[in-house]
RNA sequence: GGGGGAGUGUCCCGAGCGGCAAAGGGGGCGGACUGUAAAUCCGCUGGCUAAGCCUUCGUAGGUUCGAGUCCUACCUCCCCCA
């Protein structure tokens, strides 16, 4: 889509360069308004889970590149359109949250965007709105008369997010086709209040976004602009951001940091350079010499994709420890210190303590008897020693400075310490 | 409002003469092979104090020694007519 085109802005560059667009409303004229500097620009956040996963990090980055080449970044959470919910992309509604759930959600949306971002009230500081503040308090009158008259809902049918629905006999509640209305006027509002000219979001919210320019061109605004990322998925088709065992979150206290590195680590040969462009902030020739590598070579360009993701999530730091937990782990087969830990008390340990329960403990097994089965099929180890009978017991003897690994499959490993 | 059809293992899709912990597939997990990749092959894929026991087929009752299967009512969804 970007064909020719060849941006001036720092902005734009940085955003095609690494792979984040797909769509945008006229990138000549939004390159123009990005060059003379002080661009805001909007994405919004639905507050439907407690915090943001992988899955939501091409948004994030959007923004931080925002910031990064001198523009204003504005997350606008949805404290008030969650209220509503977005049938973009979905088949059925979604189930409506109790507002202490979306508050509690917000603030964890809050915690994850500090690490990506420089708040304050600086005219490059990012800021975090939330369209409850307006959306919550519109008299439903006066926004159809002042609003509503705007949007054609001939046209309104003939959006993917509707059309689509109706199109396979799905039920789509009133409630959900105001979703596009309210968002529409989110940006309306950011203009006014903000001098909001860009709105950007995944490719599904290309409907949205047009209509909430549209809107802004009826209501009188300055001409406004959109812009879309692609729709992410791995080499082999699956979602960003979700696995078996649950999203990668964002969150040290809901996914842990060696968890998060070792998502990075294994992912495809096939995306390692995408990822490297859109999630690291390495410069791109670095890219791609790192790139160049082949085979089992590729293995160093996935830890320091590995190690970049985490870093920018967790802190150099932290992602220093799981590249050396993992390489202790996986390299050296050691017992390394900062894998993910589980508690035990001395006296649980001296009661005995059996394997199936201290791996159902661990969190590696659902049941006792899925650690039956696993063990069965020869997945469980303790300590790296394969369990083989499902009667035996954790022992002091196993305790080496004060933890006993215990290992599903070859990747996953927790560490029981006692205390 | 009238007529017809459907809801199955808490990931999904889907078979199921009254003996069913319930076919098959996808997905997932484990094993082998590799490079912590992909592809391929093999195994597993309700719970438990486990040769036994308990809980599952939209919900609630009923018939039966025995119900996913038959009967009744209810709920939800779809189709056709109005």
């Amino acid at each position: 889509m970007t064909g020719d085109f060849h941006p001036k802005s720092d902005f734009l560059s940085a955003l095609i360069e690494r792979g984040f667009l797909h769509q945008c409303s006229d990138l000549a004229g939004l390159d123009k308004i990005a060059r003379s500097g002080g661009l805001v620009a909007y994405i919004g956040f639905d507050c439907t889970a407690p915090s943001l996963h992988a899955g939501s990090l091409v948004q994030i980055m959007l923004l931080r590149w925002l910031q990064k080449t001198g523009g204003k970044p504005v997350a606008l959470m949805g404290g008030g359109t969650t209220r509503v919910g977005d049938p973009s992309g979905k088949d059925t509604a979604r189930q409506l949250l109790p507002l202490e759930t979306i508050a509690a959600n917000k603030e964890g949306i809050k915690r994850v965007f500090a690490k990506f971002l420089r708040f304050g009230d600086g005219m490059q500081d990012a800021i975090m709105p939330d369209n409850a503040d307006w959306l919550t308090s519109l008299n439903y009158i006066d926004f159809l008369r002042e609003t509503g008259r705007h949007f054609s809902v001939n046209r309104m049918l003939a959006m993917d997010s509707v059309k689509l629905r109706l199109e396979r006999d799905q039920e789509l509640s009133f409630l959900e086709f105001n979703y596009m209305c309210l968002q529409a006027y989110d940006f309306f509002e950011l203009y006014k209040r903000l001098g909001c000219m860009l709105q950007m979001g995944g490719s599904d919210q290309w409907g949205n976004i047009v209509t909430g320019i549209d809107l802004g061109r009826r209501m009188g605004t300055a001409q406004l602009y959109g812009l879309t990322s692609p729709l992410l998925t791995t080499a082999s088709g699956a979602k960003m951001g979700k696995t078996a065992q649950g999203a990668i979150w964002l969150d040290e206290a809901m996914l842990p940091v060696f968890e998060y590195w070792q998502y990075w680590r294994n992912c495809e040969d096939r995306d390692t350079g995408r990822f490297l462009k859109l999630f690291t902030e390495l410069p791109l020739d670095e890219i791609k010499r790192i790139e160049l590598l082949r085979d089992a070579e590729i293995n160093e360009a996935k830890k320091i994709l590995a190690t970049e993701a985490t870093a920018m999530v967790h802190g150099r730091e932290a992602a220093q420890q799981a590249a050396e937990a993992a390489r202790q782990t996986f390299e050296e087969d050691k017992m390394a210190e900062n894998l993910p830990a589980i508690e035990i008390s001395a006296s649980e340990l001296q009661a005995g303590l059996g394997v199936l329960t201290a791996f159902v403990k661990a969190g590696l097994a659902a049941s006792t008897g899925e650690a039956r089965r696993q063990i069965k099929g020869g997945g469980l180890k303790v300590n790296d020693r394969t369990v083989t009978d499902e009667r035996s017991a954790i022992r002091q003897a196993d305790i080496i400075n004060g933890a006993v690994k215990l290992s599903l499959g070859k990747k996953r490993h927790v560490l029981v310490k006692v205390t």
